[in-house]
DNA sequence: GTCTATAGTAAGATAGAC
DNA sequence: GTCTATCTTACTATAGAC
């Protein structure tokens, strides 16, 4: 983290610092002494703490965004390349970066970070409904499924599972939930 | 509100702006002047801020529990209880009162919050569970399904859709999301 | 029981030196 | 560009009067 300018230490430490504690709890104080430098530097290169949050929130969904595209666009059958996405292996007990922020109500009412929280499930969910078309193309789901509302029980699941899992204060709550999206998904495989 | 005593008033005012905000930026301020009492009376009836949110999470899970028994314990096919348990009309954009708290560091980390909000969800799981298996049981659903991941995946999709909804400020997201595993648990029944 | 006054700490941001 | 000092406001809690 000190081998980087000032600038990019800033965006490093609040990334982690929101990953653990959302928006609203993460204050520049603490990022300020994560990062090591002072607050003038941090008003220096952003306007403030919602600026600051900005550039953590851009980088995260080019992130999130590259991982999703190498799960569903690779090789493997539509409910293959689901089970691909839902299995990754994650940092369960910190939750979703994205997920986190959707439930902070500062995020939601802010101008800048809530339509990007926005844009990024609005784009999950598409990006999910694309496969389930797929596969029913393909003629490996039943025709009989709403694709849209498939892909949103996906990527409702996988959100679920992460808030059983901090309410448990164990994963394995999180793979009950992902093993049990899949079972139900496996029974609406035409072939079998 | 202001026709019960200071108590009440106390634990109904921060019933309501934890819903709306969580515990940690719920203030003692601002129950206090939703209440329309004093700091001294709360802190005369309660030992703090964690205090009266424990008289509030323990409402909370009385109302829950009752309401999760009316839907899975009444008249009707498993999956017909699973869809009236789904269905119920709620309050999308305020969100689970405990899912809520599940997602908040400060509960998590509580010794007295954590516990009762770990509870409220192990006991959920369990009475989907036992939802499941009646129908099983009944030659209703497929017996390669495991239960308790079928439960699991359940609570994780409501939970998951208050997400979603919160994300795009939109109720229909969580409809979608709850629908979406609706279709997958009837291509799962035996009979259709 | 309920109130106001006050304490001590931390939040988020600004000013101005270097 | 980066620092420290300072400002204003809010938080959670305590003290002590009524």
């Amino acid at each position: 983290m000190y081998g980087m300018e000032a600038k990019t230490r800033l965006v490093e430490s609040a990334r982690e610092l929101m990953w653990d504690r959302g928006y609203a709890a993460t204050s520049p104080r603490a990022v300020l002494d994560a990062a090591g430098v002072g607050q003038g530097s941090m008003y220096h290169h952003f306007r403030g703490k919602e600026d600051l949050a900005r550039a953590v929130v851009e980088g995260n969904a080019e992130t999130m965004r590259a991982q999703v595209d190498r799960d569903l666009a690779g090789p493997g059958s539509a409910v293959e390349r689901l089970a691909r996405y839902l299995r990754r292996e994650r940092d369960v007990m910190r939750g979703c970066r994205f997920g986190k922020l959707a439930q902070d109500p500062d995020v939601v009412a802010s101008p800048v970070l809530g339509p990007r929280v926005a844009d990024m499930f609005g784009w999950l969910v598409e990006r999910l409904e694309v496969v389930v078309r797929e596969g029913q193309a393909a003629g490996e789901l039943r025709d009989s499924l709403d694709a849209h509302r498939v892909a949103s029980a996906v990527a409702a699941t996988l959100q679920g599972g992460y808030v059983l899992a901090r309410a448990a204060g164990d994963p394995a709550a999180f793979d009950s939930a992902v093993e049990g999206l899949l079972g139900l998904l496996d029974t609406a495989r035409t072939t079998s």
